[in-house]
RNA sequence: GUGGGUGUAGCUCAAUGGUAGAGCACUGGACUGUGGAUCCAGUUGCUGGGGGUUCGAGUCCCCUCACCCACCCCA
């Protein structure tokens, strides 16, 4: 046998059983996206480099080490996309969306592409959901933001959830921010990691993210980004807070947090899993009212937030919720020997019209087939033989009860469809 | 990128350096026109890949690939 290939480090396949789960999520998010007036767009899944570079922004990780980056036939530079933000903003500008209305409320989902080491819910192909709400600056829109990415994780079942939520302040407090912050960790570099070290010089806020004792041992004591917001910022971040908790939303302040990506301004926040384990983010996300500026457009506030879908699937299964699949199969047609099948076939296309149908393809014996029958979950089996074919009618058999019951074979959608309406009432 | 662990049938896993196995699943038969049960039979593997040591390697050594865990980072 020749070799088989494998598939690349990072990637997965999404098999039936885990596909059909994705797209009972993937309706649920659709479904609720809708409901809080949200339409999708769907972007290419690669674009220029450059996108990212300015977008993302170029001292991320994403973008300094994580991007699929190649050149095109032409020598075009070409990224996979790392996340969808930049590319529906390209898009805003692109097509001049802004002229649809004030504000423009999109929803998308699909693949992302990092360059990372694979580990725990970590792939280099990844599956992202998310939002933006492009145009406003009102807090009632990151509100919303967060109130939707709650209720949608709970909306599918999941419990022991928590949302992390901070202020990176504007503009200016950022940059009065990171100064103080500067100030502070200069005193005491000794006392920070290597990676630190870095950070420090690159940006650093993404200090006070950092995992290692000695360094947040060292955060502990630094000055937070709450003492130093504006008024405008606090009243900003005040408002979140008591929108945000009149629905439930199981929140807290920590103002340790701080994005990976460069563009958050203002409110930043992050849900998690609580069962499988503290880190696991499902999503997050954040206003950025700078990023559209960046990407050439004119100034216009935005806030948005991506969630992940293979992080959501294995927190519902940690949490044994079981997400309802598609429908079973309605009706397994059993052809009885060579000759029965041309009328098995006429009579399956009939059945699609309006019910799911196995037809089989094989001459077997008929105990096998209805063996199958029972294993493919079918809730009724329609036999055909030599002597069904002379009476012009098909056998059904109920195959919960065993009752079995003649229909001619025109009457058959009728039939089925009288029985398995019954189903669903009881 | 750093450190550790694991790779044997479709799945879960056995096999003191001595002929690669079991359970489940799958296919068929018992039952030539009636499923889920039972019994019987059968198929499935370059033991992740490559090299080395050895009379002999799934087992020991080296390299490589993949996955898992921790760090890092995030979704």
């Amino acid at each position: 046998m020749a070799k088989r290939i494998k598939a690349m480090r990072g990637t997965h396949d999404v098999l039936p059983e885990q596909a059909s789960r994705w797209r009972a999520i993937e309706d649920e998010f659709a479904k609720i996206c809708r409901q809080y007036g949200y339409r999708e767009i769907r972007t290419p899944i690669f674009e220029a480099t450059e996108l990212f570079e300015r977008g993302t922004g170029f001292s991320t990780d994403v973008v300094q080490k994580e991007m699929y980056t190649f050149e095109d036939k032409k020598g075009r530079r070409v990224s996979l996309r790392p996340e969808a933000t930049p590319s529906v903003i390209r898009a805003y500008l692109e097509h001049s969306l802004a002229k649809q209305g004030k504000v423009l409320k999109l929803f998308y989902l699909g693949p992302m592409f990092r360059y990372d080491r694979p580990g725990a819910g970590r792939y280099r192909q990844f599956h992202q959901l998310g939002i933006e709400i492009i145009g406003t600056p009102s807090a009632v829109a990151d509100a919303e933001a967060i109130v939707l990415l709650w209720e949608f994780l709970r909306g599918i079942g999941l419990s022991g959830l928590k949302m992390r939520v901070n202020s990176l302040g504007c503009e200016k407090c950022r940059v009065e921010y990171s100064r103080l912050i500067r100030e502070f960790l200069k005193e005491r570099l000794e006392r920070l990691c290597d990676d630190c070290h870095e950070r420090f010089e690159r940006n650093p806020l993404r200090v006070l993210d950092c995992k290692q004792e000695m360094c947040k041992a060292v955060v502990a004591e630094a000055p937070e980004i709450g003492s130093i917001l504006c008024e405008a910022c606090q009243e900003h971040l005040a408002e979140v807070e008591n929108l945000v908790s009149q629905a439930n939303v199981d929140y807290y302040i920590d103002s340790r947090l701080v994005r990976g990506l460069d563009y958050y301004t203002r409110t930043v926040f992050e849900v998690f899993h609580v069962s499988s384990g503290v880190d696991n983010s499902l999503g997050g996300g954040g206003r950025y009212d700078r990023l559209v500026e960046d990407l050439g457009g004119p100034q216009t506030p935005a806030v948005g937030f991506s969630a992940g879908m293979e992080r959501i699937a294995q927190a519902l299964e940690a949490d044994g919720v079981d997400v309802k699949g598609e429908s079973r199969l309605d009706v397994f047609i059993a052809p009885m020997g060579k000759q029965a099948f041309p009328t098995a076939f006429k009579l399956a296309l009939d059945l699609r019209q309006a019910l799911s149908v196995w037809l089989e393809f094989d001459d077997r014996k008929i105990d096998r087939q209805l063996r199958s029958a029972s294993r493919l979950g079918a809730r009724f089996a329609a036999i055909i033989g030599s002597e069904e074919i002379s009476k012009g009618i098909v056998k059904m058999k109920d195959m919960i009860s065993g009752e079995q019951f003649e229909v001619p074979q025109s009457e058959a959608l009728k039939w089925l469809k009288h029985r398995l309406k019954e189903d669903s009432l009881e």
